[in-house]
Order: structure tokens, then C-alpha cells, then sequence
DNA sequence: TATGAATGAGCATTCATTCAT
DNA sequence: TATGAATGAATGCTCATTCAT
């Protein structure tokens, strides 16, 4: 069926909807086939096994998280700390979609013990970690800019954790809030609460 | 087969163990026979369902959770931040079981969606947040100690995902270093890095 | 704990129930155990096999067919003609429990091939025939007289299957009606069209 | 499996023999894989549950009465009485297939509480009703017809009880006998008792 | 007499996957 | 490239029955 590049695109996406709200091991081909109008041996013709169908999955979730996400922290139309909050209120959104918090996350609590998925998903934080280092870096050294982001990472893996069991925004909020707050360059600069995204 | 305390508590644990193992989709009836040394159809004669079995387990680790790492939060015997570190290794070293990190959130992030565990799981990040609420309130006035005992939460279960990813130990470690240095009563105190446990 | 006489009666009668209401190979021994309140061993206590239940409650319930409908034949201190329809009242009534149509037809079509209840179920049919005969007998010949028994019990079952599929009360009223008009009796007296059953 | 007509329509003859043998609930979908030839997974392909695979073969069932049986009142090359004969005569052969009796009533009669083949058994009664009707209706008024025409099917419904526990074949005939005998136009014409079928 | 515990076989159904067309 | 048909193994769960107590 992904016989175009937006076609394959529109087909993971499908996918990754799916893989998301149900997690892997709950997902069958069948649900995948329903979801994409193809049918279940139709997969089977771009993907091997539903674990390659789904390293795809993860794959251009990773896309997706790049271009959506972590481009803002290299965004030079705006000052530093408007690319923190921008980038923070934009995980926010992602786990907000159907409640179902952070697709990597939820990957790898699921399935870390296999192995498989690990390397890519381990991949996706790093980027991430990369990405939120190099605003940190602005006003940390290095290694210290890198564990900053780790934690900021670790906290959102938490809140989100607290938000898709109760179901309350205002963890993430809280999070958003605290996080921007305790942003160095937020100490300079006043009031830019509300930003675009 | 449950027909002791001691044996009821056995069979528990011996479940707790797959379904932490494979996450709670992944392991199926037949997984937990053979781990009890119980037939299929035993397992039903004690639990209607796996759902309501899962929850049985639930409850267990809750109860276990509650007696090995909750229960230090409230030993006279030790000053606040011993309690306060003895709590974190205790964490810690949960985690480190099999390397599968954190049992109510595993569970969480795998089954929150059709909401039926999150009530108990919620109920575990409750009496965890409140026996941590418990020792940071020497040090701040109740809201803001809340806060701290959930943002810790929040770091030790974002420190968990990195760690089953990558197999460190060090993102635990790590963790309980920072949180313990960060930890009001321990800039008074001083050097009490290793405890027993 | 069929204790006594009476005990032991009413725990066929649940039995039953259940059987009238399931069939015999869609009611299950736990069905049974919550219908009468025993444990499922507890059945096992008195009767060995499923099978040999059933086989108790079938005479059970001919025992009741018999002094409830048949005995109606033998009854001096009516007519003729109030005796047969007082008859065909009561087999109407038993059809409309739980509009579950004529218990001995139910089970001899399902499980008519087994052979293993036929004959008792056969005498419940003979019983039956032998009842309405007597009462024929009184204007046929006996060949005669047997032969339009049969063939009112033939036309009750086939009304019963109308019944149970449209739940229209009509076609068994209809049936008791006409086979009133036509019994012999009722030409020469008038208007007794309620009985006290 | 049934790529083509024929080997559908095979596909459901196969089934309805082990549903006529076993009756409903007694009849497991091992069962219809070893008579179909198929996996057990394989008949999941084409019919979602057991219920809707008895439904097709109810239609099935529906659908071979038609064509073998009901179709013979309108057979314009046979005089009314030898329709009508005819037609019970094939009646009474269906009945005897490996003395099972009327499939309809079988499963009427086993099923009926759950209503969920109750208006295909209705459909299949009301269709029988209306060719028997279509015959008596040369001799009576349409709704005496249509009486005359449940009275049959009645008649032969009980019949076929009494068939199927004593395994005489005379109960069948002596039904055919009778009815033919009181057919009106029997009395017209003379000696037509054995047709082809 | 009664029961809680247990079981092996079986239930309807779904799984990931294969293959002929 | 795509699909309808098929499958062997497994799923969660229920069956009639047994047995130690």
C-alpha cells in the first residue's frame, strides 16, 4: 500500500496510533490491518514479522519526535529560553494524545527486558538528552548541562507516569511550570508564559 | 493451593514475578500454571479472571511495597535522612530486580488506558508519595514537602526507564546520590553514604 | 443435602428449573451447584454422573406431570368432558413456564439420539396417552381412543413449538380450544369454558 | 474454503449434518472442522462465531426445505391431493435422516429462550404454513386454510417426537396416512398412496 | 455428609504467519 | 503488488469429574 512517501508516512502513522493505544504486545496484525485498510497478509508484504512492522513504527516515531520536538532547540528565530518552554510544552502535547503519555516510555517499560526495541528507543533519548544539553549548555559545562537534561527528562517520564493514571493536565502543567521556572535563562527574562505551541 | 497464608503469599509472589517478567499482556494463564506449579484450571478455581488474579497481585506488591520500603519512612530508630536514603536504596534495589525497573509503573503505562489497575496503582503512588511527604515535612510546610516527595517520584521513575534501557546502574545510583545530597537534613549531617540496605 | 423427602423434592425441582431453562448439554454442573446451593462435589455426593442427575430429574418431573396433569383423568368428582379440558388447561400452563414449552419434548429432541433417557421419557409419553385413552375411551373404541390420544399429545408438542418460538399464547390456547370442540363430551353439554385451573 | 458455490453449499450441508446429529450446544466447532475438512481457525475465516456459522447453516437448511419440499405445492405438473402428499412424504423422509427428526423444532426447541434463530425457525414454519395453506386453500376459506395448515405441522411435529424416542417409523406413516386421508380431496379421487417419493 | 482444591480435556476464539493465486 | 484462504499454536476460560480432608 505505501507505494508513495506520503502514503507510507499516513501508513506508520496509522500504525503508530495504534501500537500507542493499545502498546505492542496488546496490538494484533489484525487491529494494524483494520487500521490501515490493508489486509493482514498485505503487511506481511512490507513487513517480515510484526516486530520489524513495528521497529519501523518506532523508527519514524523518532522522525516525527525529531522534527516535531527537538528541531525547536535549534531554532534560531528565538532567544534560548523561548525554545526551552517550546520544546516542554510540546512533549506536553504529545503525551496528551489519547492520554497515553510518552510512546517511547511506554516501549520500553513493555518490552525493555527483549532487547530488541532498546538500541532505537535508547537512541530516541539520547537525541533528546542531545537536544535539551545544548540549551543547558548555554549556561552549564557540559557534563553538568547533560545531567540536567537527563533530569528533565526523568521528571517528565515521572509526570507523565502521574498524568495517564489520574488523567489530571495540571502534572504536566506543573511540570511545564516548575521546569521553566528553574530554567536559568528564565531568571533574566519576565513573563513569556504563553508561547505559539 | 492457597490454602495457608504462607502458601497464598508464595503463589502471589511466584505471579508477581512472571507478570513483571513478561508486562501484564505478555504473560498469559498458561505462564503462571507453570510457574505456580498449579493446572490452568486451578488458577481459575481461585481467581475468576486474570484481571481479577493481576489485581490479587497488585495488591500483594502493594502490601510488600508497603512493608519493605514505606515502612522506613516511619522507623524511630533512624534519623530522618537515614530513613530518607534507606527508602531510596530500597527503591532502588527493587528496580534492579531482573532489571525490570518499576512494577507500578510497568503496569501503569502498560494498562492505563482501560483504567482498571490504575485505581490501585494510583493508590501505590499515593502512599508513596505521602510516607516521603512524611520526611521532607521536618523540613517544609506540608504542600511544599508533597510537592518534593512527588517530583522525586517523578525523577527515580524517569531514572528507572533510562536504567532498563541501558542496563546502568549508575542512572539509580545516580539518582540516589543526587536526591539524598539534595535532601535538607543531610547538609547537616554528614557521611552516611552506604547503609545495610 | 436432600435430606428429607421434601428437601430432597425441592432440590430436584431447581434442578429443574435449570435443565427447562438451559437444556441439558447447555447446563453445567456449576450451574446446578448455584441453582441448589450445594458445592459441586456436594452434587457428586448423591448422584455420580451428570447424566444420572438428569436421569433423577426427569423422573422428578413425571412425578409431578402425574399428579398435577394425569391425575386430572382419574378424577371422579368431575366429568368427562371437565376432566379433559381441566387437563389440557394444565398442560398449557406447563408450557408457558418461563415459556419454556413442554420439558419432556425439550429434552427427548435434544438428546434423542443418546437413547440414554428415552425410555423414561416414552413413558412419560405412554403415561400421557394412557391418560387421555381413558378419558377417549368413553366414545372410541380403545385402538380408536389411543390413536386420538396420540394425536392430541402430537398436536400439543406441535403447538408448543409455535408457542415457543412466537410467544404468542394464542396457539396454545388455540389448541386447547379446538381439541375441546372436538372432544366428544362437549357436543352434548355447553359452556364450560373456565375451570377453576 | 467455499471459494465456489458448490463447495459452499457442501461446506454447509457438512455442518448441518453434525448440527442435526449433535443438536447446538452439543455440537463443538472441533466438531465441524474434522466434518469440513477445515482447521478450526479456518472456519473463523469465513464465519466470525459459531452463532452466525449455525445462522448460515439455519439459512442453509431453510433454503434445501424450499427446494426439496415446498416447492412441491406448487409443482403445476401433479394434481393437488399428490402435491399434497408428496409433500408430506418428503416431509417424513427428511425426518428420518439419521432419526433425527425436524431439524427446525430440533433447534426451536433448544434454542428458543435466547431468541437468536427464533425468526429464521419462524420464517421457515410461516413459509411451510403457507404452501400447505396454498393447498387447503382449494377446499376452505384462506384463514381455515392456513388453520388446517399449522394443524398439519403440528400433528407432524408431534409425530416426530414420538418417532424419535421409539424409533418407529409408523408413527411417521400413520401421520402421512391420516392427514392424506383427511386431505378433502382424497375423498374425490382413489388409490394414489405410493408416489416416487 | 460435605467441601475446597485440583485436574485433564475441552471450549470458542485469536494469534502471527504462510501461501497459492 | 496484493489478497483470500488457510493453519498450528496459543489465548482466556469452562467442563465434568476426582479426591483428600
Amino acid at each position: 500500500m505505501p507505494v508513495q512517501k506520503i502514503e507510507k508516512s499516513d501508513f506508520l502513522l496509522r500504525c503508530w496510533v495504534v501500537f500507542h493505544r493499545n502498546g505492542y504486545h496488546n496490538t494484533s496484525m489484525q487491529d494494524l490491518a483494520k487500521a490501515t485498510g490493508l489486509q493482514k497478509a498485505g503487511l506481511y508484504h512490507h513487513y517480515p514479522t510484526k516486530q520489524l512492522l513495528m521497529e519501523s513504527v518506532v523508527q519514524y516515531a523518532l522522525e516525527q519526535f525529531r522534527s516535531y520536538t527537538l528541531s525547536v532547540a535549534h531554532d534560531q528565530s528565538l532567544p534560548i529560553e523561548q525554545r526551552f518552554e517550546k520544546m516542554l510544552r510540546r512533549q506536553r502535547r504529545l503525551a496528551m494524545i489519547e492520554r497515553q503519555g510518552c510512546f517511547f516510555a511506554n516501549i520500553a517499560l513493555e518490552t525493555g527486558r527483549d532487547e530488541f526495541f532498546n538500541k532505537m528507543l535508547l537512541g530516541a533519548l539520547d537525541e533528546w538528552t542531545d537536544a535539551l544539553s545544548m540549551l543547558y549548555g548555554y549556561f552549564y559545562d557540559p557534563e553538568q548541562a547533560r545531567k540536567e537534561a537527563q533530569r528533565l527528562i526523568m521528571e517528565y517520564e515521572g509526570a507523565v507516569v502521574f498524568y495517564k493514571l489520574t488523567g489530571h493536565e495540571q502534572y504536566l502543567e506543573d511540570f511545564v511550570q516548575r521546569s521553566v521556572h528553574a530554567f536559568p535563562a528564565t531568571s533574566l527574562t519576565t513573563a513569556n508564559t504563553s508561547l505559539g505551541i
